[in-house]
DNA sequence: ATCACACTTGCACAAATGTTCAACGAAATT
DNA sequence: AATTTCGTTGAACATTTGTGCAAGTGTGAT
């Protein structure tokens, strides 16, 4: 242990005045090895205290606790002041994207008010020549604005990539229904492909009973409805719903369901959930625990109360 | 220039999370050439800040400053509200010297309460194997303790190295008698070092008329009083005297003197001054803009007072 | 005094960081 | 539209920093 008077005025040499270890080791006539090892030591004991002044700042520390708390990738925030926290959300989700896609990646989208939004918030975007897939079948009405097609297909196109179509609505009436469409050699490759994909980027559903209940759940039956909510379902993430607890529920549906399922979706590198509001809190919460995703992009109101 | 959300985000992990620069590109899929400049430009924005948290880090901004000011080596400051201030400075001098010290360097000493004081701080010395030189002649009584060859044969003996005596009082009753001294063999071998000195050490003479004026003065006669009291004297170096703007005075005292004359003394490369209180202010930064001394070890009240 | 131990130092190497330069791409100008 | 200009980027190189190791130094016990 050192003369504090010493490791202040090292300190102070280096990190005020910005000289080099070697010119301090000459002013003071000391080895520079000792000049190092004073500056972990001014370090440890807080001698030097380095300060980030940025209203963001604090984003930064909830991201890295979250990261830490689900053992995730990565967390990305954005602050819950903003006046449309969707758009932004949106925004920050295609920036991103952008910022870690690589030439020729596969990627694969679910869909959702969130990943809609994103494709018109992406500006400038490289060309990647990625080729994107689809992981679930289209909504029921063939509103073609919010259809995954339209997504996947908007997106390869501003990316200069590829795109992949389905030709399916996400629940069919029966399984053998479902089960014929999956064995064609078309959805063959679409398989094929998501469980080998670079990157995948999804949504997530909030519990039934919510108002703003997404679109495409008018495909479930009354019966499905009933059954989901007597399991507890707090939400979905491609068509899957789950509990609490994380255990996937309605098997029967799922049978009917076409969509990549939760196992094949975790062999995926990179893993991106961009979801926000209250009300998704549990459904956020319990697909952290499950592992399906790694990463998440959100605002800091619910990553706060993910925190608990 | 950047987005200022990116820099912050940089920022936080390279010195929150204390990530390298590599790791934090390869999160961010950026160039870690970026990463650098990011980091600069944090620094440069203040975005990052900065801070030593001690109380002795206000010195250091002193020194710098003072430093700055009259272009010194250096600066060593200690802190003015040490109970016993004299004794303070003499062991901060005494450390400084013992830091500086090499191997068969040559070292010069002028005299004065501080360095005589200083002789005894030393402690733990290490065999540097130097050699100790007078740089002015001494006082008029045979005071063993303040001579300047008890000074210098101490010293020597603490750092195991040789001392050089010198035989003559600082002032000689006519400048014959001075030249005949300085002519003799003995003394052209002191003059000879004198011009070769590594290391010189000098105390700062106050204004005549102080209460505490040194033992040494009752060798000037009062005809040199009066002459110095006339042309405005403010101190001396080395039994030279100059006023406030750095002009040598009394040349015919000077001529009557034994002692290293300033523009020996500024071809040292290492000359330390040794000198604090309020009286001596003038004539310590009179001194320090002529640069005969480039390094100055004093206390911060004094400091304070030469910034202006 | 001698030994043993803990602790510090400097050297040499490995890792991390800063900087130059050439190529690229976006805006502005013709 | 073609061309110029300006600013950004990554790759390679230069510099700076961190660290394991062996040698040195002081301290305390025997």
């Amino acid at each position: 242990m050192h003369d504090e008077r010493l490791v202040t005025r090292v300190a102070y040499q280096y990190y005020i005045q910005n000289l080099t270890q070697s010119q301090i080791a000459k002013n003071l006539n000391i080895g520079r090895s000792t000049i190092s090892r004073l500056l972990t030591q001014a370090r440890q004991q807080h001698i030097v205290s380095i300060n980030i002044n940025t209203a963001d700042a604090g984003l930064l520390e909830l991201e890295a606790q979250l990261k830490a708390q689900y053992h995730l990738r990565n967390v990305d925030l954005i602050d819950s002041t903003h006046s449309d926290l969707d758009l932004a959300l949106a925004k920050e989700a295609a920036q991103y994207l952008k910022q870690i896609i690589k030439p020729n990646n596969l990627v694969g989208l679910s869909w959702g008010a969130s990943l809609a939004l994103m494709v018109g918030q992406l500006d400038h975007p490289k060309a990647a020549n990625a080729t994107f897939v689809p992981l679930v079948g289209g909504p029921s009405a063939a509103n073609a604005k919010y259809h995954v097609n339209t997504i996947v297909y908007d997106l390869a196109k501003k990316f200069m990539g590829n795109s992949v179509f389905i030709n399916a609505t996400a629940v069919q009436e029966s399984r053998y229904l479902r089960d014929g469409i999956m064995n064609a050699k078309y959805f063959q490759e679409l398989a094929r492909d998501w469980a080998h994909l670079d990157i995948a980027l999804v949504g997530i559903g909030g519990p039934l009973n919510h108002k703003t209940t997404s679109r495409w759940r008018d495909l479930l039956t009354p019966e499905d409805q009933a059954m989901l909510k007597e399991q507890r379902a707090i939400g979905d993430c491609c068509c899957t719903f789950y509990d609490a607890n994380g255990k996937l529920l309605a098997p029967d549906l799922q049978k009917r369901t076409i969509a990549i399922s939760l196992d094949t979706l975790k062999r995926t590198p990179i893993r991106i959930a961009v979801a926000r509001s209250k009300e998704k809190v549990p459904a956020i919460k319990a697909l952290l625990k499950m592992g399906v995703v790694n990463t998440l992009i959100t605002d800091n109101e619910t990553a706060n109360q993910l925190l608990h």
